[in-house]
Order: structure tokens, then C-alpha cells, then sequence
DNA sequence: ATGAGCGCCGGAAACGTTTACGAAATCGTA
DNA sequence: TACGATTTCGTAAACGTTTCCGGCGCTCAT
């Protein structure tokens, strides 16, 4: 291993004077620091990551905390892998390195990132699928360890976030179909408690009282977020009674519009004929037919803006991202399309 | 931060001694390494990272390498995530951690790679998608970094690997259809250099000719190993004059199954009536109708004998894992569906 | 000519941990 | 009692890097 010592003996310098060079600090002879600088690229000198961070307290990693085992996977994969590119390419700007921290499905979550940040393996994080009470931002804000959530939480310290905007999802959803003569809608909530599930049936609800339309519970269908959770949705609502069932839907999720789709297929309510639908768009729902009337976004832009949004709390880089610490509700885009397209005197008593 | 000085202050004890009794070394009193690891736990105490790393020339971390990028996804992301799992749960044992290494869209693959290796960042590395030549191969045997190749290939330097038995998925499949009286057989092809696709086109115009049936290229369909790949191909198939069509289709993906079968049904041809599918088994996949037939494969334990292979590449571990350098073809179950139920009269000329 | 200022570089400490080595204490045995 | 063996612990070096500090040589103005 070729370490900065060899490199400092084989141009005659001190290592001081090289690590300097490198790290672009100005005391240096610019001719000094072009010699240095060819020279670690024709050893294919690397600085290597313990010294450097030992010596730093930092290590130039951002870990991007996901969950994972098939059947709880919080949200859609192609979710996941579209927003951290979208990250890393901003981070790459800064030689910082993105790493996914995936927790096993048999540890867990909470204590895999405590031990995470206790043996300062990133020097940021970003979280996900916040819960209402979310103990990770009382935890990573005591440690003040530098992160942004991608959600909501009613768990507040004041610290930056990112989410979508599911009020406004619900809101033009519910209208749209509304106004189409829809009474009976149906919307997807999760399992569990993560945040997104109280924000959405609220917004729902008040929407659907201001269409002077009663909630109705029975019209909350839960499930997992992810493509068999469409799919079972799509079984629950053929076990209703018809006069029960739902004549419009709304999803908030990617992978479950896809599964949701083709459920109803299964089940002989083809969408847009016997259910109106509005999704959530992705790459492979374009291929979908009837066309999805969906919310789109570009989750690569997303990861982009989590990652200037992490950049402008850190210290370091704060002023060169001057947003504060950032608390964003990130709009979606309606996408017309036929699958909503059903008209009122069908849309049921 | 609590470093093991403040912990050897608090116990009256040289920082050496709390060291060897955390790290279970043999000369220290049983009494006082309880006192240790009691103050530890107290104080919350989790050796830093950099320091440990930068004494033992090791990170106690594995990188587990992917490819990210919605549009040139190597494989499918459950594929990955289920994988990934497996693998973990092993090295949690051993104290290992996995870390998922996302190649930006924008960066070469191959200098991301040497970038993490040449850093000292992991000690050991899993690898995908291997194309048929890889340099990565050579790379990581040259610079003597034990790792596991999840896939074969042609440059072999010795080094361990597995892949799933694609020639048996060839064999078996091509023969169950053509028992069913088809004689145009299509089957998948990945459009770059991965080397899977070599092999199973080649176990595929064996397994045909051992019956007699020409081999015609024109039954290959080459996209992208993912959802919209196996769409694509299906309106592939409805392009085509109706002869010219294949009756059976043979495909090795999960995701483009999924993709393939909703494809069929958009173009009308559905699986099982105009068109005969054996596929890969995925929780998704239990949904369709008909019933797949489809080789089945226990994702998660493919992640379990990917880690233990590995260890038992590497020295330390070796005498826990004595399986020497595995390189190993692992079987697929064939689950038997409807999906390739259609009769021989049905099959066409 | 002399001191201040500046550009450039070398020396050395420091980051937190592990581990080789030696020393002290204890024990058993001749 | 004395001495080797064993147990237990402290000391200090080492890992590779960054950064503070001081020093050299030079220029420029006094």
C-alpha cells in the first residue's frame, strides 16, 4: 500500500508539506503542488480513510438509513433507489460518499443507528419513514449529529425535513372524483405509524366534509406500501358487498399503484370501468392501460433537494447552501390520464 | 464523546487493560472484565470507529456492491434487497457490517469501485452482475481484497463466486415446453455484457437441438432485466407477424416476469391461453393469474451462503468456514402453475 | 544595513485504539 | 526459603493522516 509517507520520500518533501498540497491549503508552491499532485496519480495514491478521519473527527460519509427484509420494506425499492441517486450526485460535488445503511430485518432499527452514530461512522444522516413520534430525531439531535428526515413528524426539535405533499394529494384527489360524482372514495393508509398515514386521512376527511360527504372508515384500507399491498386491496374491496365498495381510489405510493392495478384485473374490476383510480407515477406505469391518472414526481430531484437541504445544516457547508434549515412540503404534478375517467351516472347510487 | 481513556479513568485501569478485556482477551481478571463491560455499557461506550480501524488495518465492513439508476437497474431491487438481508444476518454475527455501495448514474462503476478499495474502506467487497469479462475481477485479486463474485465468469483468477443455475433453468424449461408441443421457444437475453446471458443462450440452443429444433435469433428478446424490460418484450411479441411468434417463453427475471405477464394481458395475448411462460417465482409473483409456473429460488438463503462463502475466503475466518474457495451453481425448484399448461394442438405449427 | 513581512516548507503533536512487551504479584513446588 | 510458572495489569509504540507552529530565505521599505 502506497500511503503518503512513500509518496512525501519519493518527491523529496515532508509529508506535512504534501498532505497540504493535496488538501489544498494555501501555503504551497503551486509548481510544488502540480508535482505533488501527478505524482499521487501516477502511484495511484489514495489517502487512506481511518487516518484521515481519525485525525479530521469526521469521515466524509453520509449514511442513508433504509429499511429492508421483502415484507416490511417501508416504501417501493425503485423509491429508494431513485432518490439516493439523486443524493449522491450532489454529494459527489463535495467528495462526500453515500453509503446505504440498510438494517437487517432481524436487529433492531433504532439501535442499529444508535451504534451507527456512536462509533462515528457518518458524519450525517439521512433518515426515512418517519413515525408520529419518532425516536431517532429526539436521539440524533441530543447526539448533535447533523440529519434531515424525509417525512414529517410530530416529534419536532426544530430540525430539517423534507416531505411530500400528501394534503395536497388528498385534497385534489378527492375533488377531482367528486366532481366526477364519486361519493364512495377509498384511500390507502399503512400499517404501522409512520406519519404520512395521520397526514393523508386527515386531509382526506376534511376534504371529503367540505364535499359535505361523511367519512366513512370502512373506506380506509390498510395495507403494506408496496405492490402486494395493492394487490390485497384490490381482493379486500371484491369481498365487499358492491353496494359497499369504494366507486373511487386514491394511492400515495409507487409500487402499490402498480400492484393495485393489476389486482383489480384479478378481480374483475378492471380500473377506470369499475373504480376510478388515481396513483402515483413511476417509470412502469406508463406502460399501464388504461392510462394512470397519477401524482408524478421526479425523485431524483428529490434526492437532490434532501441533499443540499442536509448540506445547508451542516456548519461546513452552510454557507454555501444558504436555505436555513429547511422544512419543505414538496408538491406533486397531476398527471391526466383515462383512469379516473369514469363518469358520475356510473359512479353508483 | 465518551473515549475508553474516560472509561479507564472511571475504572482506575489502564486504557490497555479496558481494551483487552472489551476485546475478549485472555489475560484479564473475569472480575474486572465484568467491571469493564458494566461501566461500558453504562457509559454508553462504542469504540470509535477510525481509531480501531486505522490499529488493525481492518473496518470490520463489507461493501456489497450495486448498480442504482432507475433506467439501467442491473437486477431487480427486491432481488437485492432480499439478498442482502441473507447476507447480513451472517456477518451479524461475526460483528460484520454490511454496507450497500451505490454506484451514482454518474459515475464509472470501475473507478467508484477502486476509489472505495484504494481507501481502505471495507475489508472485503461482494460484486454483481459480473460481465463476462470483468475487470473488477482482476482488480480486486490484484490488490489481494478477498471477495465474492455473485455470478461467473470468464476471468477467473481462482476466486470464489456462486450463480444460479441457469443452464438447469434452460434444460428443464426448454424441454417442458417443447413436451407441450411448442416448437418456437423465445427466451430473454440482457442487452450488455453480463455473462448470465451467455450462458443461458447457450444452454438454451443445446437443450433445443438435443431435440432437434433449429435454433432461430430471432427468439431472443434482449432488454433490460427489470419490469419495463419484460413489458417491452411483450409488446415485442405482438409486433410480430402471428407464425413468426413464439408459443413459449422462458424467462430468468423477477421483475421482467411481473413486467411480462401485464404486458401480455395489455397486448392480449394472456399467459397461458395465447402464449405459454415459465418465469421466476417472487412474493409478487404469487398473485398472478393463472398461476405461474416458475423456478423458485429462497433469495434470502442465496444471501446466507454469499456471506459464508466469503468468510470462508478470508483467513481470519477460514477455520469457522472450511468450504476452502467455493465456486458453486446453485439450483432453482421449479413450482409447478398454469402458466405453461397450453396443450400441444393449441401450440401452433 | 536592518527589521518587518511574506511565501514556502519541515518538524512534531495529536486523533483513539490495539497489542507487544515487561513488570508486579500470586501461586505451587522443591 | 527460594525459584520458576502463571496470572494480571501497566507502559508505550504504532497505525496514517492533518494541522499547528516555527524557521528559513527572500523582498521591500526604512
Amino acid at each position: 500500500m502506497t500511503g503518503i509517507r512513500e509518496l512525501a520520500q519519493r518527491l523529496n518533501l515532508s509529508i506535512g508539506t504534501v498532505s497540504r498540497a493535496l488538501n489544498g491549503k494555501p501555503d504551497v508552491n503551486e509548481e510544488t503542488r502540480k508535482r505533488v499532485s501527478d505524482a499521487a496519480a501516477a502511484m495511484g495514491y489514495v489517502p487512506n480513510q481511518a487516518g484521515r478521519a481519525l485525525r479530521k473527527g469526521a469521515t466524509g460519509i453520509v449514511g442513508f438509513m433504509m429499511q429492508t427484509g421483502s415484507q416490511i420494506t417501508g416504501e417501493g425499492d425503485v423509491f429508494f433507489m431513485s432518490v439516493f441517486d439523486g443524493v449522491q450526485t450532489v454529494f459527489a460535488r463535495h467528495k462526500l460518499d453515500l453509503v446505504a445503511l440498510l438494517c437487517s430485518s432481524e436487529e433492531d432499527p433504532d439501535a442499529y443507528m444508535q451504534r451507527v452514530v456512536a462509533r462515528g461512522f457518518a458524519d450525517a444522516l439521512i433518515i426515512s419513514a418517519t413515525k408520529r413520534h419518532d425516536h431517532r430525531i429526539d436521539f440524533l439531535h441530543s447526539r448533535k449529529i447533523p440529519f434531515i428526515a424525509l417525512g414529517r413528524s410530530e416529534t419536532d426539535v426544530g430540525h430539517p425535513w423534507l416531505d411530500l405533499d400528501f394534503e395536497g394529494m388528498a385534497e385534489t384527489g378527492v375533488s377531482r372524483l367528486v366532481a366526477k360524482g364519486h361519493r364512495r372514495i377509498g384511500i390507502f393508509a399503512p400499517l404501522d405509524d409512520t406519519n404520512l398515514g395521520f397526514v393523508f386521512i386527515d386531509a382526506y376527511r376534511k376534504r371529503l366534509e367540505s364535499h359535505g360527504i361523511a367519512f366513512d372508515p370502512d373506506l380506509i384500507f390498510r395495507a403494506h406500501p408496496n405492490e402486494r399491498g395493492g394487490h390485497d386491496i384490490a381482493h379486500a374491496i371484491a369481498a365487499m358487498p358492491e353496494g359497499q365498495r369504494p366507486t373511487g381510489f386514491l394511492l400515495t405510493n409507487e409500487a402499490m399503484t402498480l400492484g393495485f392495478y393489476n389486482g383489480l384485473y384479478e378481480v374483475g374490476l378492471p380500473p377506470g370501468e369499475k373504480l376510478a383510480i388515481i396513483g402515483r407515477d413511476s417509470p412502469q406505469a406508463h406502460f399501464l392501460l388504461p392510462k394512470l391518472t397519477s401524482f408524478h414526481l421526479s425523485l431524483r430531484d428529490l434526492g437532490i433537494s434532501l441533499a443540499e437541504s442536509l448540506l445547508a445544516s451542516m456548519p461546513e457547508y452552510a454557507e454555501m447552501y444558504p436555505y436555513g434549515t429547511v422544512r419543505e412540503i414538496v408538491p406533486l404534478e397531476l398527471l391526466e390520464g383515462d383512469s379516473d375517467a369514469m363518469c358520475a351516472d356510473q359512479a353508483g347510487p
